[in-house]
DNA sequence: TTTTATAGGTCAATATAATTGACTTTTTAG
DNA sequence: CTAAAAAGTCAATTATATTGACCTATAAAA
């Protein structure tokens, strides 16, 4: 068993975690919103992003999200050339997804928020503070 | 602007946000699913068992998500008597919200699952990470 | 006391986002 | 030559949320 105080310390860390989260993804999603697109739509730029030439399937797998699901926000984004996708030469079944100027552009300003967001906590903190979190969220996304 | 080396280490952060956030909810969702159940009901049973007394609107504030939005589960929860509400004596228009026993339960039940997860991954990082954790948590909370 | 505001509750219509299931085309690999 | 993989799409359904319009009960202000 835990003790109550322990518990008290935790439940705090369990709500800030709550809070801390619904703060984080605001200022993107009021970006998303003024053009009709959600956090999903976030979610494949920042990752097709961060690794140009990803293809469906490894999108599917970082997102965990069916295949139908991704679909149609996919579809959007192509559509609205934010994204390009390309058969691969490798294997030609494979499409390798990548940002398009377009995409790279708002991207950057739909993560940006985030980066600023982090910049401005973490330079009051020092690094061991950083790594410190780092590890913790490591650790849990590891579970 | 801000360096590129810096940048890739905010990044790094923004991904492990999403997934250490993501795992984080995993074990209370599947108990949840198992009763039909969502993560709203989670978030009602924990904020009612966290503030006994707590009124609707109160609630309200804390969740951020429309009265009509709050009312199905929150009468689902009610009507499976794992919450109760009950008249202020201050104020007769206002409902106070508690955990029945079997609420009590379920809550620690689905905390349960986070509690430990939270003190899995604290317990090797010692009492200054954990601070530093929460110092950060806390600000980008407060945005 | 009459009026206005607050707390809570509900119905209806609509929007969004997800699911499962079935099926197709293209291409690669056994 | 056949089976499997990658991508894509259609349909039906489910879940969760929204906005808007009302209603009752109670409290507070004029």
């Amino acid at each position: 068993m835990m003790d109550r105080d322990r518990e008290q310390q935790l439940r705090e860390a369990i709500e800030l975690f709550f809070f801390s989260y619904r703060a984080f993804t605001r200022g993107p999603d009021e970006i998303l919103a003024k053009r009709g697109l959600g956090r999903v739509h976030h979610r494949i730029l920042y990752f097709v992003g961060r690794q140009p030439g990803l293809s469906v399937n490894d999108l599917l797998q970082v997102l965990q999200i069916s295949k139908q699901a991704l679909n149609t926000p996919l579809r959007q984004l192509l559509s609205m050339e934010l994204v390009k996708n390309e058969q691969s030469k490798s294997d030609r079944r494979v499409r390798e997804l990548r940002l398009t100027a377009a995409g790279k552009r708002l991207e950057a300003r739909l993560t940006g928020t985030q980066l600023l967001q982090l910049e401005d906590v973490l330079k009051d903190q020092g690094k061991k503070s950083e790594k410190a979190w780092k590890q913790i969220m490591r650790q849990l996304a590891d579970d």
